[in-house]
Parts: C-alpha cells; structure tokens; sequence
DNA sequence: GGCACTATTTATAAGCC
DNA sequence: TGGCTTATAAATAGTGC
C-alpha cells in the first residue's frame, strides 16, 4: 500500500474510496446511532466533509467538550509547529474580525439583558427561535470564528491564562471586554 | 440498515466497524497522499479521532481555511434540528446564571465599551459582511454562549494548560498514520 | 466523470475459544 | 476483550461504454 504517482489514477482512486468511505461512516453512524464527523482533502485540494448525528462543528465541538478523552495520547506530529504557524496567520488575518465581533457580541449581550434580565422564563422562549434562525450557513461562520478564536487563545494568551487564574470568580466576558478594549486601542 | 437496539452488539458492532474505518480512511490517506480526519463517538461516549497527513487540528485549520467549500455542505441531517435544540436548551439552562452575574459584574464597563465603539466602527467597516453575520440579539447569544463554553474548558482543562506550556494544540489525537502503518504491517 | 459488468479481493458475521 | 475460522456479503480493480 503506497501512493499512487500518476496524478489522473490518484484522483480516480479518492473518488471511489471518498465515496464508500462515507458510506462506511453512515452505515456506523446509523447502525450504532452515534455522531460521526469525518473530514477528507481530495488530491486537489476539495474538501469533503461528512457528519452523522448533528452538524459537524457541533461534533468537534461535544469532542473539545470532552479533554480527558481527547488529551489521552497526544500525537507528536512533526508539522504541529508549522501549522500552528498556520494558525497563528489565519488569527492574525481574522483576528480583527474576531475581536470586533466579541465586543459587538458583549455590547449587545449587554443592553439585551437590559431588557430581559426581569423576565427569565420569557427568555428561556427567546431562544427557540433563535435555533432556527442560525442553524443556516451563518451559524457556521460563527462557529468557526469560535474554533479559531478559543485555539488561539490556548495558544497564545498566556496573559489570559494568568488573569483567570488570579479572577476565578469574574465571569469570562471580562476578560473578553479587556481583550476587546485592548485590541480595539491598538 | 438500523439501528442496534440491544446495547452490547452495538458496542460491539461499534469495535469492529471503528477499526475498518479507521482502516480504510488510513488506506485512502495513504495511497492518495491527502489529509484525512475522522472523529467517532461510541455507543458509551468514547471519542476516537483519527488524523493522516497532520494533526486533527491542523486539519481543521486547513478545512476552516476554506470556508466556501466547508460551508457548502452545511450536512444534511434530520436530527440536526433536534439535536441543535437540544444544545441551545442546555446553553440556555447554564447560561441564565451565569449571564444575570455577567450583568452585575460588567454593567459597569458598558460605558467604557461604548467608547471604544466609535474606535472601532470605522475598523469594522472593513469587516462588514461578517459582523453583519452576528447583528442580531439572537446569534449574539449563542456566540456568547459558545465563547463562554470554550473559555471554561480553557480555565478547567489541566491538559490545556499542560499544552499551554508548550504552546501547542494537542487537544485532539488519539490515532495517527504511523499508528496505522505500524498496525497494518503486523 | 459516470455507469455497468465481472473477476478478484476484502470485509464481515457468526461461531468459537 | 481479542483472536481465529469460515461461509457469505460487500467492495474493489479493471475494463469498456
């Protein structure tokens, strides 16, 4: 088993096997009833991403949920350095973004509990529309921004780190608003 | 093809079809030189990734990177809608604590935040389609509570700190190519 | 690139240890 | 749980269309 050189036979051979291989995964996934996210890059470059059970952020996301599984056997991988180079490129080309919408995320956040914060059982009703309302590709968009925005964070913020261990009982928006603040003063 | 009901074939079931999977995604990864990611949860919760080419994260990163194509296959699912009511219930129930302390803590720094806002309008101008994809009182809600998610699982983790140290993300990986290679050569 | 057909290989279920 | 055996089912490679 060793990769096929000619290029034509290479990306004929990814379109079978992409295709049983997510025929395998479903049939997993359906037989066993449990959430199956798989992530394929083609030869030339497409990126084919197959799910079973809930949406496939939602899949990475109940999988960061779950740390001491996750961090039993950490791989040691020789391009690990490099791509978090990667992603320290793609933070800093969003990362404006990112920030902007967190303050804009808290700011609203704010005055939405101005109005609301005397009617929590109403509120809980707020969010039912709400599901609907992002389950679309935006909600994708904001769900990678959050996968970028909490991987760096791991990454670099060593600061942030330090001031949560110093404010364990501040709420985390705090900390948010500073980075906001800061960023938004740079 | 359904579901398993009895509980211990399907766990069994699970076993067996995890490994050919895993199999047959390394046996594609391999011959066509690309990156594969896979992630399985078992009928018990367990979390199996598999990663061929680079990390489960790195991966991400890549996919993330090209949001066109990601965001194009938004998987069709039936549960999904159910499933993502059941997050939202969840969030909602953890959230309202947490968001009536978030006001108390921060309501204070609203008028701070305001007065970066203006700052940061003409920046965000740059930014306008994705900050558009937040502007409604509803997704800002599950960005937060998203946020909120990921910035405790930083705070509690001991092996996110652990890797804090290292600066690195290892957050998922549990098999890797030379795993595979080495198991498929006995 | 897809579809159909067939010979061959592989995966699987079931049983057993 | 994992390994082993075997008949059967499925997947695959090769081919032509």
């Amino acid at each position: 088993m060793k990769k096929i050189e000619d290029p034509e036979s290479r990306k004929q051979f990814y379109s079978k096997r992409k295709d049983s291989l997510v025929k395998k995964s479903n049939e997993l996934g359906v037989v066993c009833d449990t959430y199956i996210a798989l992530l394929m890059f083609s030869p030339t470059g497409e990126v084919t991403t197959y799910s079973r059970g809930k949406s496939f952020e939602g899949i990475m996301i109940n999988a960061i949920n779950q740390p001491d599984e996750l961090n039993r056997q950490p791989t040691p991988n020789p391009d690990e350095e490099h791509l978090m180079q990667s992603l320290a490129q793609s933070k800093a080309e969003r990362g404006m973004i990112e920030k902007i919408s967190m303050y804009e995320a808290h700011k609203e956040k704010l005055s939405e509990l101005q109005k609301t914060l005397s009617e929590a059982k109403e509120k809980r009703r707020f969010y039912e529309p709400q599901v609907e309302n992002i389950n679309t590709v935006e909600e994708v968009d904001v769900y990678k921004e959050y996968l970028l925005g909490a991987m760096e964070r791991v990454k670099r913020s060593k600061a942030n780190q330090e001031f949560l261990k110093r404010n364990r009982n501040v709420m985390l928006s705090s900390v948010n608003a500073e980075d906001m603040a800061a960023a938004c003063n740079n």
